[in-house]
DNA sequence: TCTAAATTTAGAATAAGTCTAAAGCAAGGA
DNA sequence: TCCTTGCTTTAGACTTATTCTAAATTTAGA
């Protein structure tokens, strides 16, 4: 068992989720991934080969895993939910030109900073939304 | 003329967008409202008095707007968008459970920070969405 | 006033996501 | 091992959010 199977076997035991075939296929699927997917991109994947997986099972456990934590739903641009592997945690880039998210490594807040702003609020996580040009479409500035 | 309504004349004049009936009711809607809106709300609520306004025209300007900066789209819990005026900034903090979304007061990360997560990305903008229970739902804690 | 560009409209069309009811599996106890 | 119970999966119909279309109207500026 390689390493990265591992540690998505590990993960499931954490948050004691079932991994089913399906459920671990699209773990495993956004994990691969640089650039996140949208359900329908993750429908498609996974139906080119086994383990395939209806509509419904697709947003089932995007949700089950999203709940799990395991998995995030981010909006860029489009209508359409993207989504990624939150194995590890870190912020999004969002390019307001083209609409990829990329992902920024974490780093905290200074403590402090949620506490103050969140008054009675419970905070349980957070993250920042950085928006603005990515580097591929800087470089074709102008050109459109 | 309100203190009010000069602001949102003044915001019309700065990204130079033309003041519409309908632009105009669309963004007064959301500058006076605290819980965010969704289209679908804004097109309710539009229609109760004049100007009317059909619902392609309130999506329109609710795009309109957001590219102007006048407004902001947030994805809380559920499917559909919500929209909030961003007259002033703000962060944002996401109810797990109720799903409303609340306003935070804006504070700056330190300097720095930003610019050594984005690499070389041109950051044009960012907020902070937090996520956790609002104070009404922890109020209601075990209640369900 | 005249013109060109932006805006509005109703309703049809598309797309994203959810629901349903039946059938298949997985985990743990006897 | 064999049940039992509760998750999980499925196809496809369905709902709901958002976009599109083409014609009519309004706006800003010359």
């Amino acid at each position: 068992m390689s390493k990265f199977s591992e540690e998505l076997a590990q993960a499931f035991q954490t948050v004691s989720l079932r991994p089913t075939a399906q459920r671990y296929a699209v773990l495993e699927f956004l994990a691969r991934r640089r650039v996140h997917a949208t359900a329908a991109e993750i429908f498609d994947a996974l139906n080119r080969d086994d383990p395939r997986a209806s509509r419904a099972t697709v947003y089932n456990n995007l949700h089950s895993l999203a709940k799990a934590g395991l998995v995030r739903e981010v909006h860029g641009e489009g209508k359409a939910a993207r989504f990624d592997a939150s194995l590890h945690p870190h912020h999004h880039f969002v390019c307001e030109t083209c609409g990829d998210i990329e992902d920024l490594p974490w780093f905290d807040l200074p403590p402090g900073f949620s506490r103050s702003a969140a008054g009675k609020r419970e905070v349980r996580a957070y993250e920042i939304v950085f928006r603005g040009v990515c580097v591929r479409c800087r470089g074709t500035r102008g050109v459109r």
